[in-house]
RNA sequence: GCCUAGGUGGUGGAACUGGUAGACACGCAGGACUUAAAAUCCUGUUCCCGUUAAGGGAGUGCGGGUUCGAUUCCCGCCCUAGGUACCA
């Protein structure tokens, strides 16, 4: 019988689900592993070929882990709610959550063909009123409390309370908005009920605040800074805009300084560490302020350069700053107008898209330099930030390169503060020398001098030392239908939590999926949709991170009712241990998922401060569009004749994507191209070789492009083992690439190499019950220590190319022995487990068995050689011929040595301590 | 500009701590089997010189360096991909 995929491979898709063979639970004393893909969003298209890469990386390692020893919990589930489905349900007016629905059902059909080992009884999808209701009761959990900077984590807001009623706001060092009010206990209990709300919405971790929000039109929504891309959005690259809205917001940035600690103690790629790391921005400086005694007031700015401020020469605020209307004088009222008007009209697109021109404008007055208490002007430019620090800096143009294009622009003074500095061309920021023109500091080197300065500044109070972050607070709203209702009603102007036993907080019917006709959002439509009938709920929804942000804890536990997953079961499966995505998510979902992993940690849910032990991000596959190129006529016209690729240069030619389905390494089916299209139907063609050679480029993957390559498709030819193999052996897990299937045959060609291991001549099933051969062995020990390696250190691509090896010898040693074989099935199934099982059945073992089967011993004794002889040369000075082994002891470098006088003459009688041989040669000696 | 990763045959890629560069696969060429095709198997395949062969030379983006020995380490440069950008 020859290798048939399709039948094996339905064979033991139906008995892993009847069997329930991946069913993971947590009573067992094997140790645990939790192996975790990104969930993916189940869109209107399907998979392709390169969606599931990642996910047969994760599945061949959780059934190596396995075979290993390993309890290993590997789930699957949905990131349900989100835009598309919304959009197509503004469209056609079909309810989300059955566009949804039917996006799930095809998604698990093109998953179960690959095979995955995923316990699907563990299944969630974010958009189940099970699952959101536990998101929900996340959101309450963090607006019911606040952040005690004091013990560096979070606690329920009544401990807040409490201090409030025992000692005021005295002594409180919390996470809050910046202003706030201080009171006595008194005061604090003479509050109103709506007065005291107010105040403790400031430092609630959920909680509502008019802010400045990333604003898109076309979507009708807020987007979180992450889900805006060069002043677009992420999702559609529509235009976005910066405006004022009372939104809710996650106070993030309380947990700056953990979510940067904790990159060091986790295995991550550096390059999403970094991302991470530039993302929450950690500066250390120092807050400086400027008197400014006409307002009695003063101009706060950061600077992580306190060493350099005997080099102000003027301080710059942001156009938005809050002072600049007060700031500005008469004369200059009209002109600093006109540059805030200009500013203001500059989209983010603009402002990004022009870094060099210089502009600002001059406000009239003047501020105190702190320490020596000259004049400086205050001006006003858009190249300072009003969301970053404090909207103002004190400008240093001898050490800052903006500055010193600013001053040069503006004829300001440029003072040099350093004898090392060389300003002729350009700022120098350098930190070696000794500070000049900078009174007391005069002669310091840098480490002298900025503690010096702070103490200074502190016994001034007009500064200190200060820690600012980059991250802002992330915009938690969003004004759309399919998703998460906050559970949140309005009395008075102020929001207050439904009641827990009230949850989930049901997303209500609505006629239509458009904001309303007054601008609410659409939930605004929902008729009826009252708290207790009388108060108004919340309209927005949650944002589309709300629901991944801790799906790994439900996959622990998901059919509990009483809270999100039980302690026990967080307790046994702790953290993910393998976690397999892509790196898109590096400042969206891996930064919240952190955050709130941090947040149920500090309120004692779980004890595990970082979510994902391990990342690895797979490559994105690429599309291979495939091009016929169309002969124009002389007046440029497309006629119907195609010329292939090596001739086109001789032809006037319009190049056209073509199907790449109907493309075979890149050599077009005639007659699938004619029948494509009825006006291709009498197409005449040039060919080369008799072949038409399609060219080729390398593309994203879409359908507009004809690049789509379905994994049905390769399936349904090759084999979903053939597929596993294949997207593996295309090259480094890591790297992006294009797919194409020109080398899929040499994987096919390997599996029917195996199955034919097992019989012979004729077809029939046969193995030999023999003692196999040294040589035998020998192959079989190779690809244990080889798979072994390569799968610890997630190199797949060479695990394959080494089972090619171990076949080929195995085939030319016309090796059938059952000893071999069998373990050699156990080393392929984690990427192969269609035929492995079937052959393993095949060997008479149990049904399905494999899957439980003990991975092999690694036996080094069959590795060492003990044949003869090459000849070698020592420091390229001699030759000899000396027996091949890997590793030596002592009495064998002994003998070596002495049947080999000539090394030993060489040597000139010093003791050799190790002789070091690679590949069968000596390559050197230890001495 | 800055950060990160990378640059190896016709192609995808291997070479793990410095040790036979090009494993494995695709493609291509030739051959066996076959009436023929498919399938399968065998041989060759970095480039250049050498009629074949024996043999020789060059070679991992470019230019230097360290080393008995460098795809690997160091210095300078070029290019590609991803990220990021008036962050004070």
């Amino acid at each position: 019988m020859e290798y048939n995929h399709q039948s094996i491979e339905q064979k033991w898709q139906k008995f892993w689900a009847d069997h329930q063979t991946f069913k993971t639970s947590e009573s067992t004393v094997k140790p645990k592993f939790y192996v975790l893909d990104m969930f993916p969003y189940p869109s209107g298209a399907g998979l392709h070929v390169g969606h599931p890469l990642g996910y047969i990386a994760s599945d061949i390692f959780s059934r190596y882990k396995r075979l290993k020893g390993f309890n290993v919990l590997h789930p699957m589930g949905y990131d349900s709610f989100g835009l598309p489905a919304e959009q197509y349900a503004i469209q056609t007016g079909q309810h989300p959550a059955i566009t949804t629905e039917a996006n799930i059902n095809r998604y698990r059909e093109q998953l179960d063909n690959i095979g995955f080992s995923y316990d699907w009884s563990r299944e969630v999808r974010t958009s189940e009123p099970e699952y959101y209701r536990w998101t929900q009761w996340i959101f309450m959990k963090l607006f019911d409390a606040w952040y005690n900077k004091q013990a560096d984590k979070a606690e329920s807001i009544d401990t807040l309370i409490s201090k409030f009623e025992t000692s005021g706001s005295e002594g409180i060092n919390a996470e809050s908005d910046e202003e706030i009010l201080s009171f006595t206990v008194d005061q604090w209990n003479n509050f109103s009920e709506v007065e005291k709300q107010k105040e403790l919405l400031k430092y609630r971790l959920a909680y509502l605040r008019e802010s400045t929000v990333n604003w898109c039109p076309a979507l009708g929504t807020v987007l979180a800074n992450d889900e805006v891309i060069n002043g677009v959005s992420e999702r559609g690259g529509y235009p976005v805009e910066q405006k004022k809205m009372m939104q809710w917001s996650m106070r993030i940035t309380a947990y700056a300084d953990r979510l940067l600690r904790g990159l060091e103690t986790i295995d991550w790629p550096e390059p999403l560490v970094e991302m991470q790391r530039n993302w929450i921005g950690k500066s250390v400086g120092a807050s400086v302020k400027f008197p400014i005694p006409q307002l009695s007031d003063n101009i706060e700015v950061f600077t992580t350069r306190v060493d350099t401020i005997y080099g102000v020469s003027f301080i710059v605020l942001a156009p938005e700053h809050e002072l600049v209307s007060n700031l500005t004088t008469e004369s200059q009222k009209a002109e600093i107008e006109a540059y805030i008007d200009k500013t203001s009209k500059k989209s983010e697109l603009d402002r990004l898209a022009d870094t060099k021109t210089v502009s600002g404008a001059f406000t009239g007055s003047y501020a105190k330099h702190p320490l020596t208490g000259e004049d400086v002007q205050i001006w006003i430019a858009d190249y300072v930030l009003a969301g970053y620090g404090t909207g103002a800096v004190m400008a240093v143009p001898s050490g800052d390169q903006r500055d010193y294009l600013f001053a040069k622009h503006f004829n300001l003074p440029i003072i040099p503060i350093s004898d090392s500095q060389d300003i002729s061309e350009a700022a120098d920021s350098n930190k070696d020398g000794k500070y000049i023109n900078s009174d007391f500091i005069n002669g310091m080197n840098y480490q002298e001098a900025v503690p010096a300065l702070i103490e200074k500044l502190e016994s001034l109070k007009l500064g200190k030392a200060k820690i600012n972050f980059r991250m802002r607070d992330a915009i938690f709203g969003r004004q759309r239908y399919w998703g998460e209702p906050v559970p949140v009603y309005f009395k008075d102007g102020l929001p207050y939590l439904i009641k827990e036993e009230e949850l989930p907080l049901l997303l209500p019917e609505v006629d239509k999926y458009l904001p309303t006709e007054t601008g609410e959002p659409p939930l605004g439509r929902a008729e009826g949709w009252k708290y207790q009938d009388q108060y108004e709920y919340e309209l927005s929804t949650m944002p589309g991170w709300a629901g991944s942000s801790w799906y790994w804890f439900r996959y622990m536990d998901p059919k509990n009712q009483a809270t999100f997953a039980s302690k026990e079961a967080v307790d046994y499966w702790k953290a993910v241990d393998l976690y397999i995505g892509g790196s898109e998510h590096a400042t969206g979902h891996l930064l919240y998922s952190r955050f709130w992993n941090k947040f149920l940690k500090d309120l004692g849910y779980h004890n595990e401060e970082e979510p994902f032990k391990k990342l690895i991000n797979q490559g994105m596959i690429q599309g291979r569009s495939n091009f016929v190129y169309r002969i124009l006529d002389e007046e440029g016209k497309g006629t119907n004749k195609f010329v292939s690729y090596g001739l086109k240069n001789n032809y006037k030619v319009n190049p056209l994507h073509v199907d790449v389905n109907i493309v075979h390494n890149d050599i077009l089916d005639l007659e699938k191209f004619k029948q494509s299209r009825p006006d291709y139907s009498d197409a005449e063609f040039i060919l080369e070789n008799g072949k038409y050679i399609c060219g080729t480029e390398v593309e994203k993957m879409s359908k507009s492009k004809f690049n789509v390559v379905n994994p049905d498709d390769i399936i349904e030819q090759y084999g979903a083992d053939t597929l596993r193999l294949y997207e593996m052996f295309l090259g480094p897990l890591e790297q992006a690439k294009p797919w194409n299937t020109n080398g899929i045959e040499g994987v096919y060609k390997f599996l029917r190499k195996v199955w034919r291991l097992f019989h012979d001549a004729e077809g029939n099933f046969s193995v030999s019950e023999e003692e196999p051969s040294k040589a035998e062995y020998k192959a079989l020990h190779k690809i244990i220590k080889k798979v072994e390696e390569d799968v610890e250190r997630f190199s797949f691509n060479t695990s394959v190319s080494a089972f090619m090896i171990c076949v080929n010898e195995l085939t030319d040693l016309k090796s059938n022995k059952r000893k071999i074989l069998q373990d050699l099935l156990i080393v392929l199934e984690p990427y192969a487990p269609h035929i492995t099982e079937e052959l393993w059945s095949l060997l008479g073992n149990e049904e399905g068995s494999i899957s439980y089967a003990e991975y092999p011993l690694f036996n080094p004794e069959y590795l060492v050689e003990s044949e003869f002889a090459y000849p070698v040369s020592i420091n390229g000075k001699m030759k000899m011929n000396l027996p091949l082994a890997l590793d030596l002891d002592q009495s064998a470098v002994e003998e070596i040595l002495k049947a080999n006088p000539d090394v030993q003459k060489f040597l000139d009688g010093k003791p050799v301590k190790k002789i070091i041989f690679v590949k069968g040669k000596i390559i050197n000696m230890v001495i």
